[in-house]
DNA sequence: ATTCTGACAGCAA
DNA sequence: TTTGCTGCCAGAA
């Protein structure tokens, strides 16, 4: 995935997301900064929304913000939807929060070290 | 070409 | 502690 210069920017949050490990959660900072652009944590909700549109199976709902807030829940269709995905997880959600978010957090920085 | 818009994050009040 | 403003950057219009 090291390949910033031809790889779509979209393309690579997805390649990211896809690769979130099951009952784990990440956010989209930290996927921004996995892609070299710290600062860019919009656009990477902007890409996974536009995921939705593609065959792709992006699990996007384990993606939050850096508060462990599921900011994203809107974009799933129902109110719950993204929720229930994520209990179905193993992961608990309260008030539109992940409980003990630092314990489920995956940095994508992982992927970096074999 | 120019303007607008975010599924964010950080910092100032 | 909570609320609000600002920077960011790639698409869409």
């Amino acid at each position: 995935m090291k390949n910033p210069k031809k790889n779509d920017f979209f393309e690579q949050v997805y390649e990211v997301t896809k690769k979130i490990p099951f009952g784990r959660v990440t956010s989209y900072g930290a996927i921004a900064r996995i892609l070299g652009s710290p600062q860019s944590s919009r656009l990477v909700g902007y890409a996974l929304n536009n995921s939705q549109s593609l065959n792709n199976y992006i699990p996007a709902h384990r993606v939050v913000n850096r508060n462990g807030l599921l900011t994203g829940k809107h974009h799933f269709g129902g109110e719950t939807l993204m929720q229930q995905l994520l209990e179905n997880e193993g992961i608990q959600v309260e008030d539109d929060s992940i409980v003990d978010f630092e314990k489920f957090f995956w940095d994508p920085v992982e992927l970096l070290k074999h």
